[in-house]
DNA sequence: ACCTCTTTGACCTTTTCTGACCTTCATTAT
DNA sequence: ATAATGAAGGTCAGAAAAGGTCAAAGAGGT
């Protein structure tokens, strides 16, 4: 097993053991404890901490610095969220997109206000690709289809599957 | 905890207690009691209690001088959203992104998982633009910044400005 | 041999803390 | 009245204490 996945595990037995979903660490610290170089503990969280994984992460530099890893709680049904990434695919259109967003909110287990997020953040995408170029209507679909798995993965509290653009 | 810190909590807290919204310190007793420098005081006040963060600081030199700090109420949610989208502008880089959002919920405006879909949304949005081509460093923070404004007004409530990433 | 993931180290930026020096104001002595 | 004094608070630059970035080298698997 890598350095990468001890330190790994050891982040996440201090959120297991942690009452709260927040635990803080001291990069130094951290890397004093695991002897090696700090920016491993960087590329530790950048690799396995990711927001589509269910992390936030924020951090202070300075005297008293910090990292600071909260692991967003998740009150829903893991195998829903899997069933729906996997209906999204490589590709997906407005319309599609739109459809399964419906589905998410008709049975409660995303908020109005999370469905108005998911659904702001698809339009802006467009709107964004738009102005970026002129683009084929394929890769907004794929555009669209991973930005849908990222979020949709965010808030499943999964361990957030493969997702890769592979294609665009 | 950094020393700051101790000094920011130990203000805020005088603030609760008191019974209005102003305090009147003196900065070398408050230097004594923490066992730091004089300056220390107005670096706290400095980074601390800013407008924007809704504090008026006034104070008087000379024998008998003071610093009189007040809290001004709260803002309602509509002018908060709009006062951020104004702090973003038309190009926003990740670290002002992050740290804006981190008021967000440090404000209690939106929750934990709501910032975990923003968070997501922001990432893979760079990770898109990545795929999409090669584009300089000022096209993913208009980008970013059209993204986050989007979102924000979308669960602000308001009317939700102009917005529309002329410079892209 | 190639590709991906890991590890390292050199260099950068931000935040905090301190101390030397400056300004303002009330009081007191002339 | 006026000048001197001493008691505040203010400014600024530099040192120290974090954490961040990036590119290159290393390891492991196909």
């Amino acid at each position: 097993m890598s350095l990468a996945n001890h330190i790994e595990a050891y982040i996440k037995k201090l959120l297991m053991e942690a009452s709260s979903e927040v635990i803080r660490l001291q990069r130094r610290e951290l890397a004093r404890r695991f002897g090696c170089v700090p920016s491993q503990i960087n590329y530790v969280i950048r690799t396995r901490f990711t927001p589509d994984r269910g992390y936030i992460v924020e951090s202070q530099r300075g005297g008293g610095g910090y990292i600071r890893i909260i692991k967003v709680g998740v009150p829903t049904k893991e195998c829903f969220f899997e069933n729906m990434v996997n209906e999204i695919g490589e590709a997906i259109d407005r319309t599609r997109a739109k459809g399964l967003i419906s589905r998410l909110t008709n049975d409660k287990f995303i908020s109005l206000r999370e469905r108005l997020l998911v659904e702001s953040a698809l339009s802006a995408l467009d709107e964004i690709i738009d102005e970026l170029g002129d683009f084929p209507e394929y890769k907004y679909n794929i555009a669209r289809a991973f930005l849908l798995k990222k979020l949709l993965c965010s808030i499943s509290g999964g361990e957030g599957e493969d997702n890769d653009m592979s294609e665009l």
